[in-house]
DNA sequence: ACCTGAACACCGTTCAAGT
DNA sequence: ACCTGAACACCGTTCAAGT
């Protein structure tokens, strides 16, 4: 109920990050510009650049904001490999749900929940028996699996009805290519475009099983 | 040496597309746009839409043309698990070269280049003996970590040189950590951010040694 | 010190007008 | 039938000006 009094110290990285944040989790990425943050914060897009160098620098941020809840209320159990699935199970959620899948962060934000995820995981292969070399390895190999695989996924993310719709129609799709030239799709036609959460989970349990495998042999 | 002497019938969905390839392979993503690909064809941005409903249509397209080499002379052997490595190898090194790993083409184009890498996969599945099932399923898991994997190193690919001084500056940037909230990851930092490449390489042969495993159990 | 306002150099897309 | 030109509703970013 109180009227806008003052224009100057309204605004902070930690304001205008949450706000983005906010815009991108209820309207997704199609709604949020740098004009239209402003507009929400009721404020001129030049303002902006007070608090953040870019465009770039602000995303790292409301990137990394949204990761929170994937450590968050996170408990290890005794079972290191069921804590990394459960983890990126939760990360791929949380890049769904928040909307920043789509999000071109390149390289790492080092910011404090990205690390908090690295953390659990190196914590987890040691606790495996990896080596250092291995369990950096698959460090990276799960982080490119799941936040690529998010990626490819977000478009569809709207509702999960609308996601089966997707594929339906894509199922059909493939049953009109010419079973002349493309015999091995004609035949897997009906099959293809599974829930892209069933593929997820397959991949990632095929990764993790060969982890194992790996442990093994350069312990 | 022909000057122009007529605006009109100068353009086809070919030459527009086999355009904006070209754009986008020798100068990046980031100097193509539908406007900068119109002054290259010296054509109004307007007359581009005779040919394609919108930017997203032609995209597809343009996806789909990248796409050419990794079937080209691709000649399959008598080790259909090879095949498929070797076919996702290019894969990957095409879409990183012809600069289109990044473009948010959402789901299947299913044009001739990309239902030939799907034909090549689901045949090479069978003779492994697989089920269609399991196929299908093999087929996307694949497909999304090469996809999403080259995706996310995309935004390096300018030169080797540059990748690698980027790594290498990651990795003293994690030696900033603070090693008591951080320990795993100080433990780690000297080996974080080895060649994408190298990741690339090691999670594609889990994936398909994992699926060698599962063609066991399933048949 | 922090925000505003105007300007710059861009976007994708539409639509009436030309040929 | 195909392309042009102008217009619309946007972008991110810079910079001088206000308070």
């Amino acid at each position: 109920m109180t009227a806008i009094e003052s224009q100057r110290g309204r605004l902070s990285r930690q304001s205008i990050a949450r706000s983005a944040a906010d815009i991108i989790g209820s309207d997704g990425l199609g709604a949020f510009s740098l004009r239209s943050l402003a507009k929400t914060l009721g404020v001129d897009p030049a303002a902006i650049y007070r608090h953040y160098e870019n465009l770039d620098d602000l995303l790292r941020d409301v990137a990394d904001l949204a990761l929170a809840p994937v450590t968050e209320k996170f408990v290890t159990s005794a079972d290191p490999l069921d804590d990394v699935r459960r983890l990126l199970l939760r990360l791929r959620h949380v890049l769904l749900s928040s909307g920043v899948a789509r999000l071109n962060v390149s390289g790492p934000s080092r910011h404090s929940n990205e690390l908090q995820i690295t953390e659990v995981m190196l914590t987890s292969f040691a606790k495996l028996g990896l080596s250092s070399k291995d369990a950096v390895m698959a460090y990276h190999v799960l982080i490119e699996f799941t936040v690529g695989s998010a990626s490819l996924d977000a478009p569809l993310a709207s509702s999960p009805a609308d996601r089966r719709d997707t594929y339906k129609r894509w199922r059909t799709d493939y049953k009109t290519v010419d079973a002349e030239t493309y015999p091995a799709i004609a035949a897997h036609a009906s099959r293809l475009y599974p829930s892209s959460e069933r593929v997820f989970a397959t991949g990632l349990d095929a990764l993790l099983n060969q982890l194992l495998v790996r442990s093994h042999s350069d312990d």
